[in-house]
RNA sequence: GCCGCGUUGGUCAAUCGGUUAAGACGCCUCCCUUUCACGGAGGAAUGAGGGGUUCGAUUCCCCUACGCGGUACCA
């Protein structure tokens, strides 16, 4: 049997982590075993439907690398994807009508308010929200209970109904998680779910079952909130298309909020100041704005390689992964049960981790704008590439991402020499020199803006208390020395400046520091050298004369 | 209340009956570096509680506690 996946999202909001998560698993799971991943919208929530939710998730998707094989965007031969859609065409009643005639679903007449009444009416101490399931169901207006001629005239009337599926008691409903292993529930306390709203539209529990027969899903991933319903689903399975044809159910841990307990929300992510949502996501109804992993600087190689960690692991002690080496080795079977904390500072680390195995050829198309919007400009000239291949991916450059071995602690470098990269631009070279410092994307500009911008302070503080008339003639004599300087490399000019600082009878250390305050306007940075290489000649000179105005 | 699921350091976690209970993040110390980082070496820190089963339980079973989820014409 073919393996085909889906994941479900109903559009109402920005794409939560946790959604994400779901959706990685499928995809792992789907390109693990050669299978399809496809994604169906389940729109059947009018009231609760947000105009460009759907555009916003597949979007993310397409950010994460984790698009969908058939889905509203690519009709396959399984549409359409959206459910409304599928409403329209009168699927689903096909198939509520043919559980009422079968006597496992039923007619019911009761209005919102009728409901509510009878909620407050039975409410007791010891129950708290009464069920509408088999102890109730004789006292409300439905097919069960009223006769038939009284049904028919309603009906005939015009009525409004919803279609509920009747669960008798003293069942044991028992199925294998893929996750959990055996889970039991008994039919006594499952209720008469609503199957077919009022507006004819179906409620999760039909649809779920409904298209994913329809759409041949093999296997089933889904939040681990929807257990306490998978009885509903199986009833529903063994009634229109038979167990044995059921897909296999995998319900995924939670993911919990870093302090506290409780599953992981945006206002978790507002309050402790990290996002939730993988992009930004403003509600066109509340106004109510959201940050995303994308804006805050996170590469999708990290957003990605964090998520499949929580909760997940190969067994080894490696947490570095690239998506087709998760693909590799994804397995359902090492899937925790328990829910996870979110750890803010480990995603940075992963992040981290990402930006300095990628070359910055990889994602300085991302940075660069960062870099405008800082009211940096970076002049054309640094973007090129000096052998700039249109037709080569910057992406896979190093190391330990890859380990085909997975012995852990031994890099291997993919031998697929296919993958060369191109050679970095100015402005490239720059952002790999500074990557290590960097978590998130923005850190860049805080890091390497001084290459472009001359500093607006300098940390004067750092260098005068030692500073003397001795310093300041080397430095005027460095300025001419530099003029010189045939060989503009980071070690003859590191040479030349020890020999000259020898001549002056000073500590190199005690002339470094300055050097780098003068260049840099702080105390950070890459090797000074390094930095004055890349300044260039005239750029160096001129940032030491003018540090030596404001000094003396 | 009822039903279900879960519970190894602060966090992510390995272990699939026998270990000095890995590793990672974070934290601390030191080294490297006359910057900030990277890197390296160390350190503190863990099996919720109680019963069983067993020669032996973190591991299997039961109870309790705690947490989470569900209990909608929401998904």
């Amino acid at each position: 049997m073919k393996v085909r996946v889906r994941f479900a999202p109903s559009p109402t909001g920005g794409l939560h982590l946790g959604g994400v998560r779901t959706v990685l698993y499928n995809y792992l799971f789907a390109r693990h075993h050669g299978g399809d991943f496809v994604l169906r919208i389940e729109d059947t929530d009018q009231a609760r439907y947000v105009p460009g939710a759907e555009e916003y998730i597949l979007e993310s998707l397409k950010w994460a690398g984790l698009e969908p094989d058939e889905g509203p965007h690519k009709e396959g031969k399984y549409g359409p994807y959206r459910q409304s859609e599928r409403k329209a065409l009168g699927i689903y009643a096909r198939y509520a009508q043919q559980l009422v005639d079968a006597g496992h679903a039923y007619y019911a007449f009761d209005t919102p308010e009728e409901l509510e009444t009878m909620r407050e009416k039975f409410k007791t101490p010891e129950n708290p929200s009464p069920q509408y399931n088999h102890t109730l169901r004789h006292r409300m207006r439905n097919s069960l209970h009223l006769d038939q001629d009284e049904t028919k005239s309603l009906l005939a009337a015009g009525t409004p109904y919803v279609i509920r599926i009747k669960i008798d008691p003293g069942q044991t409903i028992q199925f294998t998680d893929m996750i959990r292993g055996e889970v039991t529930f008994s039919t006594d306390g499952v209720d008469d779910k609503v199957l077919l709203k009022a507006d004819g539209m179906p409620t999760y529990h039909l649809a779920v079952v409904v298209d994913d027969h329809l759409m041949e899903i093999s296997h089933a991933f889904r939040g681990e909130e929807w257990l306490p319903s998978a009885p509903v689903h199986i009833l529903l399975w063994r009634y229109l298309f038979g167990e044995n044809k059921m897909p296999h159910w995998a319900h995924l841990p939670l993911i919990l909020k870093p302090d506290g307990n409780g599953k992981l929300s945006k206002r978790d992510g507002d309050r402790l100041g990290f996002p939730v949502f993988a992009m930004d996501w403003t509600d066109p109804r509340t106004g109510e704005p959201a940050t995303g992993f994308r804006e805050t600087g996170f590469l999708p190689q990290a957003f990605v390689n964090l998520l499949a960690m929580l909760g997940w692991n190969d067994g080894t002690p490696r947490e570095i992964f690239d998506l087709d080496e998760l693909i590799r080795r994804f397995s359902l079977d090492r899937v925790h049960k328990g829910g996870a904390k979110f750890d803010f500072e480990k995603a940075k680390w992963f992040n981290n981790e990402w930006i300095k195995r990628l070359s910055a050829t990889a994602y300085s198309d991302k940075v660069l704008p960062l870099f405008e919007k800082a009211g940096i400009t970076i002049p054309p000239s640094d973007l090129v590439r000096t052998d700039d291949d249109p037709g080569t991916e910057p992406v896979l450059v190093v190391s330990s991402a890859i380990d085909p071995t997975g012995i852990p602690g031994l890099d291997v470098i993919p031998p697929d020499l296919s993958l060369v990269p191109p050679t970095p631009s100015r402005f490239e070279q720059i952002l790999d020199l500074v990557k290590e410092r960097c978590t998130l994307l923005p850190d860049f500009v805080q890091q390497a803006g001084f290459f472009y911008r001359a500093p607006a302070t300098i940390d004067v503080d750092a260098v005068k208390p030692k500073w003397n008339a001795a310093k300041q003639q080397f430095f005027v004599e460095l300025i001419r020395q530099l003029q010189l300087a045939n060989d503009w490399q980071p070690h003859a000019l590191e040479t030349n400046f020890k020999e000259m600082a020898a001549a002056a009878s000073i500590k190199p250390g005690d002339l470094l520091m300055p050097l780098r305050v003068m260049l840099v306007g702080a105390k950070f940075g890459p090797h000074v050298f390094d930095i004055a290489v890349m300044l260039g000649r005239e750029e160096t000179q001129r940032r030491i004369e003018h540090a030596l105005r404001l000094l003396s």
